[in-house]
DNA sequence: TTAAATTTCGAATGAGGATTCGATAAACAA
DNA sequence: TTGTTTATCGAATCCTCATTCGAAATTTAA
């Protein structure tokens, strides 16, 4: 029986489909995409597609819950570790900014993609995408109870730090040589518990 | 001769009619929003729009001119001040966080308008986007020069400041209370010259 | 080598939605 | 009042997709 291989084969086709979908949405556009784009891009004939994703809307599906349990697997060694909140906090950040540098069209996906046209809800990546947000969310509030964070409304801070997360890393087109060190500086400077010495 | 107030009137029926799409824009995307839906909402008939828009896309661009015309001219004077970088900076990003809190619908319709799906190249409000954009990158540029600023590869920065002013103010439905305080706050530190203090 | 299972796909089908038509009403001007 | 311009709109068009069909090819298993 090579039943393993026929399921990795047919896994391996799924995901040649997804990465079509990916590069089509990365030029037309989210909503602009049509099946038939995404099947030219990933060598197939339209049709076909139906054979492994039932409905449009079940290749989006497909694609946000591999992006998702990535992103959380990979961190999740971090995040039980026992580090304290600062240092785990960006050590979770720099996973991720990596993940978004070696696949932008995943990750801009992920992170764009218009939740209207979805049911939100019973989406299966909610829960990792729920998990890593809370565990981020909650890693603010540790800290500043400690006094490693600034003392700001801690869902203001996390907006703030998620949007030029999603500013530096994925805004514009030109893929931005960024060093580790440019990306920490930026989020240390959010984090700093020096007061703001404005006017 | 009433041509004026027909002039008006009609001027005043094209403004309910976008602040309708910008409404169903908020809840349906917009993507999702059809031409029935907006007159419905603006309490027209589907085929009375099209006296007053002859294609979707212009009600679209309609919006977009309204929103950037009203952001450049209404931070202009600042503009031309003669305030040194930071302080300059700081009063526009607090003049758009104002309008941004006073016509959510609007400015989250402006931030985050899909781009393809328009020739971006020749429309007019590119022109507004572009000088109030130019403006402040080059406020950046020049308070770094200075030593007002931290010195941050300025486009990193740029975006850095975009993208958490996008998180902070149009992230999440809650209209969060946000002081101008918290606002300064945040931004100050961003722009801080304190060196980053991180491991 | 042959039947069953797996894949592929060009060509329908059908629905949704932008845009246009044709007719009517309202406001205005002469 | 009466012709003209301005507005309105329900009901066609017409086109773009998503999705389905039906037939073929290819692969596997006996």
């Amino acid at each position: 029986m090579n039943n393993q291989r026929k399921a990795d084969e047919r896994e391996a086709r799924k995901h040649l489909i997804m990465n079509g979908a990916l590069s089509v949405f990365h030029d037309q556009g989210i909503d602009g995409t049509t099946m038939e784009q995404i099947a030219n891009e990933a060598g197939f004939g339209t049709a076909s597609l139906y054979y492994y994703f039932p409905k449009k809307e079940d290749v989006f599906s497909a694609i946000m819950v591999k992006g998702w349990e990535q992103l959380w697997t990979s961190c999740q060694t971090t995040i039980e570790s026992s580090s304290p909140p600062k240092e785990k906090f960006l050590s979770i950040l720099n996973i991720i900014a990596n993940h978004i540098l070696n696949d932008r069209n995943l990750y801009s996906f992920l992170f764009t993609a218009p939740q209207h046209s979805i049911n939100f809800e019973t989406e299966p990546w909610k829960d990792y995408q729920g998990k890593l947000y809370g565990t981020l969310q909650q890693l603010l509030d540790e800290g500043m109870k400690i006094g490693e964070f600034p003392k700001v409304e801690s869902h203001l801070l996390f907006k703030a730090i998620g949007g030029s997360f999603h500013g530096i890393l994925l805004m514009g087109d030109e893929q931005q040589s960024l060093s580790r060190q440019d990306i920490e500086d930026l989020f240390s400077r959010l984090l700093s518990t020096t007061g703001s010495p404005h006017a």
